[in-house]
DNA sequence: CACAATTAAGTTGTGTGCAATTTAATTTTG
DNA sequence: CAAAATTAAATTGCACACAACTTAATTGTG
């Protein structure tokens, strides 16, 4: 077979792959704080911006409502977030952080570290990666 | 806030985008061949190593058969394989492909030129970006 | 001002992805 | 050889991720 299908030669793989591989490795640590990778995602966003409508959080994480809705109404049951319609715009949901949702950023510090250790490769070696992810999400989005 | 929560510091998250807005340049591009990406994966290699079993494909794409069976129930109702438990062992299901599933590779040959076009990056980012990141992948398999 | 266009979220449906369990077949071991 | 252990798929349940569509509110325009 012409060898621009082998799988071995797909850069597309490796990406799918270490992705899934990154997240397996959170999912033990993320279950101590009773989170999921994507949740965990959103509450980065909003320990670091405070209030944020749910299409800023999509935004900031490249998901839609499809993906968000159901996702927000799972933190809201934990207890961890509040969505109220905007005054201004009813159109518009606001997400905010309870205080047991401002707490848990305590509980996450330690994540980083934790995952830095778990996936056993050197502060150097992620920020290489992250140099050349980040230079070709650019050129993607060109 | 500490810096190691911001989101702009997170390793995982370029890593989870860069996928997903990868396998977002695949979609359209696979819709006209019918296949969703884990089912075009799995076509990779039956293309390239022929008859295998569940558990082997498994092996090679990092799934599990929780994933895999119903998405290889899909790809025998599209007719593109064929699944038969084996004589010699009845508990192994062998998946082999149909004339059909054979033709279609033809019809895949273009995809990764496609792609790279899709994703308006060079050969030589990709190949950094691939040697980087098997790199890692074996780092964290170690 | 009325109506069309736009916008924000939500809903529905499909297809993964993975944990946990089940079922059935095979292999190991006492 | 029979019971226990192991193995391969399948099943069940949950949580994304995204396309397509709907609903409701707001904005733009004649």
């Amino acid at each position: 077979m012409s060898d621009h299908l082998k799988l071995s030669n797909q850069v597309c793989f490796p990406i799918y792959n270490l992705s899934k591989e990154v997240i397996n490795h959170y999912r033990p640590i993320l279950k101590e704080l009773d989170l999921t990778y994507s949740q965990y995602l959103v509450m980065l966003v909003l320990w670091e911006k405070g209030e944020q409508n749910v299409s800023e959080i999509g935004a900031d994480l490249n998901l839609d409502s499809g993906t968000l809705t159901p996702l927000l109404k799972r933190l809201e049951q934990k207890k961890l977030i509040e969505r109220n319609r905007k005054k201004s715009d009813e159109r518009v949901v606001s997400i905010s952080l309870t205080k047991e949702g401002i707490k848990k950023q305590e509980q996450a510090e330690g994540i980083p570290s934790k995952i830095q250790e778990s996936l056993n490769v050197t502060t150097e070696e992620l920020q290489d990666l992250k140099r050349i992810i980040d230079q070709i999400i650019t050129q993607i989005n060109k």
